[in-house]
DNA sequence: ATTAGCACTCTCCCTATGAGAGTGCTAATA
DNA sequence: TATTAGCACTCTCATAGGGAGAGTGCTAAT
């Protein structure tokens, strides 16, 4: 069933009101705060309709109505009005954003930017890297038998990783080994999850057989053994869920606490909308996850150097105020994708 | 007043049947469970007299008594039976450890360790670097102009930091300093948290006066200038909380979410209990933290190479298994002294 | 097509009530 | 003198009833 005109605005003016309120809505309040000059008896048939349409929904017969996951994303696609940001909120996140010098301290400012702003959960998703060609690796001996594997990728994103060696390697060695692995990098484009099979493939050619099963072998495949699916998640203001009145039972509550708990599912959730749009929105059941049943998730991708990186995002109630929660969200995934290109 | 032997049973009994069932103990109660031989008269008479010395108190005039802060303390420090753990749980907790072959992994893992095979929140206090000596810095270009620092300190621990240079600092140069920096280190223990000092003292008697004023000087500052204060906490089993009676209604776990959310202030929390003693337990308001009133911490100090390094431990209502929570948080944080030896 | 009017439904809050659990006190007992 | 049986008393909790209020759906009138 098409909407018709009066049926859209209703719709609006109830998803407004219940965001507002918390409230069923009945068709008095539309009439009296949304001056539609319909009587409640008319604006009570609309939403008749739209109850039967599945956009409205009543938690007894007698009370307000409440919108759908279904109304809701009606409502996110066609109804709303865009918001724009005060110019003074706008400096406010970028007078924040300024004391930020390190990649680790960007990420924990941008998720706790977007709960304060928000009142909701702030999400960042550290940058995927398996997309990433690799640059340059260095080896680093720290202490006795432990030497620390740098890899820079061309986003410019450094991962580590500290390997125990059995045997010793020396420094001319190791010297080797990276000037080695270095002009393999500088002759074609490597993938990060390449690395190891192409790297090694090279190096056998190399490595006397020898040693090809000794610990210098061992050693560099564990270097390379990076792993992709342990995406970094920041995640602040948790808190911010007692705030909000439908998380007042307990039972509501331990959903979504055990959605922020897995930090490894709520990666791998936003993970999977990678790349579609830079603005993404999953609202309620939507979601095949059942934690996030009574939830909605705003998600932006931010991008370093024109490349698309990772996401941020908001995860709240379904009432939310959608307009806004859009605006800071996409504000702040620019900002930060200016950020992190800088670096 | 002095307890005599028959109050401290009965104490005991009411702890442990109230940790068991987590309802107001009668008198009744104690006399079918625990087979003192005495009527429940009796008990009652001793129940008053424990809850005049504040021992005891209950929820309303004819309900049942529950222990106070006060009460737990007297059970922990006198009363409880010490519990072991069981072989078979020793083996899994190593076999779980055999796993963990890096720093951050066997973090992580021990919080999830802890909150696991305790059904509260597992808490691990990142080893504190302030009390060590700098072994061994060295300086890595990553990408164009951008200088990863790495600091080596005399319990193996390493911290990085990414700085960025406003010009060009050559590989030559580099290496100067960092020969120059590591000799200095050879001569004499410079305690990390006066790195920034003494160094800077250093170098200025050999850094040109156009240099001093120039990016070298700033870069070096940047690099020595790592922030002690940010002591980084895992934690795991947030959602063991909901499990808990005691944080049924939501403003009682209002009160400990807001303290797991601030992971500063428990961080510091833990670390002013550092260097008393190897275990330490805080029971409700014991702490000035009014977020932990309703809830108690168990901590255990883990080392590394036998010098005290960081705590470990749990963190759930005061209505807890003290016996059990104290083996576990004291055998994981030997374990994980061993693993953090070995690395 | 819209609306006024009205019966109906459901929630919420208040009160009352009774059962049950547990206590404190007292007088009897070993 | 220490212990206990007995009992009145207190408080909670679950249940039910009733009235107010909010909001609806339907119908007949406009």
């Amino acid at each position: 069933m098409e909407l018709n005109e009066r049926m859209k605005t209703i719709l609006a003016a109830v998803v407004h009101s219940y965001f507002t309120t918390a409230e069923p809505v009945s068709s008095s309040i539309i009439a009296q705060k949304y001056h539609l000059n319909l009587s409640t008896a008319t604006i009570r048939h609309e939403m008749y309709l739209l109850e039967k349409n599945d956009y409205l929904w009543q938690p007894h017969t007698s009370s307000g109505r409440i919108p759908t996951d279904k109304g809701y994303r009606f409502y996110v696609d066609n109804l709303m009005v865009k918001n724009y940001l005060q110019e003074k909120e706008k400096r406010e996140i970028i007078q924040i954003y300024k004391k930020s010098k390190e990649f680790e301290e960007a990420m924990k400012m941008t998720s706790q930017l977007l709960s304060k702003l928000t009142d909701n959960i702030g999400v960042v998703l550290a940058p995927v890297i398996y997309n990433n060609i690799v640059k340059e690796i260095q080896f680093v001996p720290v202490g006795y038998n432990r030497i620390l594997t740098v890899i820079v990728t061309d986003a410019g994103l450094v991962c580590q990783k500290i390997v125990n060696v059995s045997g010793e390697i020396n420094k001319d060695r190791l010297n080797y080994l990276s000037n080695f692995i270095n002009s393999k990098l500088a002759e074609k484009d490597i993938n990060i999850t390449n690395l190891n099979n192409i790297l090694l493939d090279e190096l056998e050619k190399i490595i006397s057989l020898q040693e090809r099963f000794n610990y210098v072998y061992n050693f560099l495949e564990e270097c390379f053994n990076i792993r992709y699916s342990e995406n970094k998640v920041y995640l602040d203001g948790r808190i911010n869920l007692m705030k909000h009145p439908e998380f007042k039972e307990t039972d509501k509550l331990n959903y979504i606490l055990s959605l922020i708990e897995e930090e490894n599912i709520l990666a791998a959730t936003i993970r999977g909308y990678l790349g579609f749009r830079k603005t993404k929105i999953i609202i309620g059941k939507e979601s095949k996850l059942k934690e996030m049943q009574n939830c909605s998730l705003v998600t932006s991708e931010y991008s370093i150097k024109g490349k698309s990186a990772g996401a941020i995002g908001i995860l709240g109630p379904t009432r939310m105020d959608y307009p806004r929660m859009i605006s800071i969200t996409e504000y702040i995934s620019d900002k930060l994708s200016e950020i992190l290109s800088e670096f």
